[in-house]
DNA sequence: GTATTTTTGTTGATATATCAATAATTGACA
DNA sequence: TGTCAATTATTGATATATCAACAAAAATAC
């Protein structure tokens, strides 16, 4: 059967687009409300890094989905407020092992439960499984647009 | 329950994160290799104005999810190209009606069949009722961002 | 052991989204 | 009617992402 068009509204990355600017939106008013002076992106790098101390800045942006410019100018913000710590390594002089600083890892703790409570904004009124639908439907999404051609 | 914390990865709005931005790369390379001089965000807006021509720019920009400045901003770019008409209409001339030229017309008829053929791209191997979970579960997280507090 | 290629991180240029401020017009209402 | 508020569109300032170019170091090839 041919595919014929359809009005933007009946098109499944329309959704996905209007959704992901409402959550964009509420994550930027969610994280200004903390009164952390911590936007939504230095919160995932510091959340990365809270959980994989000494990557580097490399697997950071691969593991985040971020350009690597993008993980160098995030991190000098983190770094110049003192959260996370750049240490150079005589194994490899290229680059850097990345750790919190005490600053930084009670910032994480600040930022968790907060977070949490925000997470679970977005999937009042699911269940389990729905959640587990939506990264499933998502994921085959993410491959889909991935493979090339 | 009480909800505790997750590695990033097990966490929805990641998986969000990561999808969007693959589909976000994907539509970028998709537009550029159609040669057409056009990016995805000047297609939403000239698409939107063929769906409902003589819609004004507010309506656009909030049928479209976009801020009512990046609409001017795209329709200067699509009005210089020669695709948009802005009609001034003498019941309200603080706006303005929005109409498809000729050449506008035919680039819309250009894309449509290469859009068809990207969107269907994502959803390879998505059952009719998978693409209407997706749709219906990222509009309920839609709207559960957008209820305020 | 030197030359070339690859990797890691940084920087500059560019594009775009966003937010606030503004101008022009219309609507509300006393 | 005259004033004040709301609406529509634009503009300027700012922040951020992206891409390309680059530098330094390491890995590979010969």
């Amino acid at each position: 059967m041919k595919e014929r068009d359809k009005s933007l509204d009946d098109i499944y990355l329309f959704h996905l687009d209007k959704t992901y600017k409402q959550y964009k939106k509420f994550k930027k008013d969610f994280f200004k409300n903390l009164h952390l002076d911590l936007t939504s992106d230095q919160w995932i790098i510091l959340k990365r890094v809270s959980e994989q101390e000494g990557i580097n800045q490399k697997d950071l942006a691969t593991s985040t989905f971020k350009e690597p410019a993008s993980v160098t100018r995030i991190l000098d913000i983190l770094d110049r407020k003192g959260y996370v710590e750049r240490r150079s390594t005589p194994q490899d002089r290229r680059m850097f092992e990345l750790y919190l600083t005490e600053d930084g890892r009670s910032v994480v703790d600040k930022v968790i439960p907060a977070a949490l409570a925000g997470r679970a904004k977005g999937i009042e009124g699911f269940s389990e499984e729905e959640v587990q639908q939506l990264i499933d439907l998502l994921d085959r999404l993410y491959r889909n647009f991935g493979t090339s051609q």
